[in-house]
DNA sequence: GTCTATAAGTCGATAGAC
DNA sequence: GTCTATCGACTTATAGAC
């Protein structure tokens, strides 16, 4: 194994730019070369196939984020700060590099396994020993913070309002005029909707206002 | 313009197939053809391009899942059993044909413009005069049936908790064991999950049980 | 380590016979 | 309308000189 070298670094630099803009089919690797100064012969040197580099790139990149996003948590916080700092973190991060939703798309059709143990790896290395969210959740209901939910709906349902707007905004602008993510006060006001939303359904009711409900079937 | 031609049938029929499976960039034209029992010189004859003969099977699969969601919504409906029959009927067709969600992400990439323009199309031959969940939200908000929430962002919220399930379901089946949207009670679970979620924000309390909220920034 | 040149393969599209 | 055969463009990957 060599040294890093400066090239190697060149072209891990240009191949996140490519990739992030182009994803992984629509990378061209002439075009990584030309970006990081060099040719394509160099690249297959150092990385042996044009899928070795895309998952070289896709892991350091999805592994920052998810370090940036589940490292700032911290389980002593009260339930309602800790949720309040994950999505407004999680919004920010997803804001700031919006490629890598199409980046994490389409490596999970490919490699959702992989995927799914790198999430646990920064889990690890964040020392909570498994999803920080679930243990929290379940903490809080057994601690009385909020009414007893089903962990694994309530973050399937945190992550899809999170993740869905940035997903789908290149339609939802034609389909809801007027609605931009890159509008200055939209992470605030997305995460007070959001917040507000799950809050209202978690947290233990003073007074039962709840009628009893009839499933239909 | 020929007579809708049997083989042109075969044709589209295969071409379902494989797209749906394979995706635009992952469909080979060979495949198609096989599967149709033809040859890729007919594929070019009745279609003209690869292009072209995905934008007809897209538009055809896309507007029939639509029309199949919101032909059935009720504007006189109460507002609830709006929400729960729009929610239990757009979680049943994603699920019975879980690959047309990849093959939206695609197309949502290409041309969101035309995505939510086909939209629009079902919406108006639904006899929607626009979007039907933003304008029962409205109504509702006017009839005093909810609380005033901004429309927008409970659409993204709502869709967003129906959709994630089933894109990120490759990874979320390690990421939270158990988790199956295969399972028979999955989308039942799944919509009261999201029904109960929703409603107890919107509804309007009886007694005031909230606490007013001190914005973090 | 870095280059040029090209191999080797894939795939959409078309020409042309029938 | 349907076929066979092939083109032509493009892309990853490698051989081999320096």
């Amino acid at each position: 194994m060599e040294l890093n070298t400066a090239t190697e670094q060149k072209i891990l630099a240009a191949a996140t730019d490519v990739f992030l803009e182009k994803g992984h089919d629509g990378a061209r690797m002439q075009e990584i070369a030309d970006k990081a100064g060099i040719n394509k012969a160099l690249l297959h040197y150092y990385f042996r196939s044009k899928q070795k580099l895309f998952r070289t790139v896709f892991k350091k990149e999805a592994q920052t984020m998810l370090a940036s996003i589940f490292g700032v948590l911290s389980p002593t916080d009260k339930f309602e700060a800790f949720l309040e700092k994950f999505v407004s973190g999680y919004l920010q991060n997803i804001s700031a590099r919006k490629n890598i939703m199409r980046f994490i798309l389409w490596e999970l059709d490919k490699s959702p396994k992989e995927v799914a143990s790198w999430f646990f790896e920064v889990f690890e290395n964040s020392g909570y020993p498994g999803n920080p969210i679930i243990l929290r959740v379940e903490l809080a209901i057994k601690h009385k913070e909020i009414r007893a939910v089903d962990p694994k709906n309530f973050v399937v349902s945190l992550l899809g309002m999170c993740v869905f707007p940035f997903i789908a905004e290149p339609m939802l602008k034609h389909l809801l005029p007027g609605f931009d993510t890159e509008s200055p006060d939209f992470i605030k006001k997305r995460t007070r909707a959001i917040i507000d939303l799950i809050w209202s359904d978690l947290r233990i009711k003073d007074i039962k206002t709840k009628k009893p409900r009839k499933h239909k079937g």
